[in-house]
RNA sequence: GGCGCCAUGGCCAAGUGGUAAGGCAAAGGUCUGCAACACCUCUAUCACCAGUUCAAAUCUGGUUGGCGCCU
């Protein structure tokens, strides 16, 4: 069975060095599985790997997108899955790293987005809730998928739109695709490792890294951005976490300190949200940074697990 | 030493007699084409003591702490 490697965790725990090691270790090749970091020019605030860090490691989706382009979880996986094959051509195996649950869950399971032409459905509809609030429109998907309005919160504005376009595209019910789609086994035999430590670190770590991105220049590497490029401001380069809080800076809205504390603040706030995430995520297998206090012991953890299963050969 | 003001959850902050708004932070959660997105849930008995009252965070007295002014 095709052998892959996920290797992830909370924004800052220090996911990338060990990547390093680790794909040096089982000859790998890393698959970034990061909204931000495929953008070019997006290096400080993504925290993206520089070219000497990656020492030789081959990485795929990084530096391939203009922050022009739009990104999200379809391309993610029709990009990923080529990689893959292409690292399994080479004999090599597939570790995914990033912090973007939702695209390892996409590639992991082998999710099935349908195709999805748009037809300016969306568009009205996102007219319509202006118009008429959310309730409307939440009752409007309560008469054509009941199921999925129960689990919508009607404030979810954007997910009740999702499943209203499926619905108009498909005729069928978001809800049942969703609940086949899960019942899906996947096609690897993977490792999902997630890194974690003690939160109050992790927040100090967070804290750290946005005063070093500052110092390392952020704001002029936006000011860089705005000047190459024509961003539309809800392209999702410029919804990244660092950059947002720029951009309202650069206009004026906020000072630089009140960027800096919301940076941080949301970093914390995005940090929370991966661990619920990885939380409920199966088959995860938790290393405690706190335990395997240095990349080498986690590194010795991890390749005792990979033979284990049988990913790489026990010598 | 005297005079005046203030004291509500981790922070900010409403409420001035009828049983503690709200925001932020923290915590937990949802997520199958925008996911570094979007969304949901949730935390106090009002510095302390005594009194008035059917009823006090709200009134009175005292204690403690803070702030300002005066000698």
């Amino acid at each position: 069975m095709n052998k892959l490697i996920v290797l992830t965790g909370p924004t800052a725990v220090g996911k990338t060095d060990l990547s390093i090691k680790l794909a040096k270790a089982v000859n790998g090749e890393i698959i970034s599985a990061d909204s931000i970091q495929v953008y070019k020019d997006m290096n400080i605030g993504s925290a993206k790997i520089t070219e000497d860090e990656m020492q030789g490691v081959r990485h795929h989706l990084i530096d391939v997108l203009s922050p022009e382009e739009d990104f999200n979880v379809v391309t993610f996986k029709n990009m990923a899955d080529k990689a893959i094959k292409e690292i399994y051509e080479r004999g090599h195996i597939p570790i995914i790293t990033g912090g973007t649950g939702f695209y390892i869950q996409a590639v992991l399971n082998d999710i099935d987005f349908k195709e999805n032409e748009d037809d300016g459905y969306r568009a009205y509809l996102e007219n319509l809730v202006k118009e008429k609030g959310e309730l409307y429109l939440h009752d409007m998907l309560k008469e054509v998928d009941e199921k999925s309005a129960e689990a919508i919160h009607f404030n979810n504005v954007k997910k009740v739109i999702r499943a209203l376009e499926y619905h108009h595209q498909t005729g069928e019910k978001i809800s049942e695709h969703n609940e086949t789609e899960r019942a899906k086994k996947s096609p690897y035999n993977f490792a999902y490792f997630v890194l974690d430590c003690e939160r109050e670190k992790l927040y100090k770590r967070i804290e750290k890294r946005v005063d070093i991105m500052i110092e390392q220049g952020l704001v002029d590497e936006v000011k860089g951005l705005l000047n190459k490029y024509d961003l539309s401001p809800d392209s999702v380069s410029v919804q990244g976490l660092g950059y947002k809080e720029v951009f309202a800076y650069l206009r004026g809205e906020i000072s630089l300190d009140e960027a800096i504390y919301i940076i941080k603040r949301d970093t914390r706030h995005f940090a929370k949200r991966q661990l619920t995430w990885f939380r409920r995520e199966k088959e995860v297998i938790r290393i405690d940074k706190d335990i395997y206090d240095t990349d080498e012991k986690c590194l010795d953890y991890i390749l005792g697990i990979l033979k284990e299963k049988g990913i790489i050969q026990s010598d």
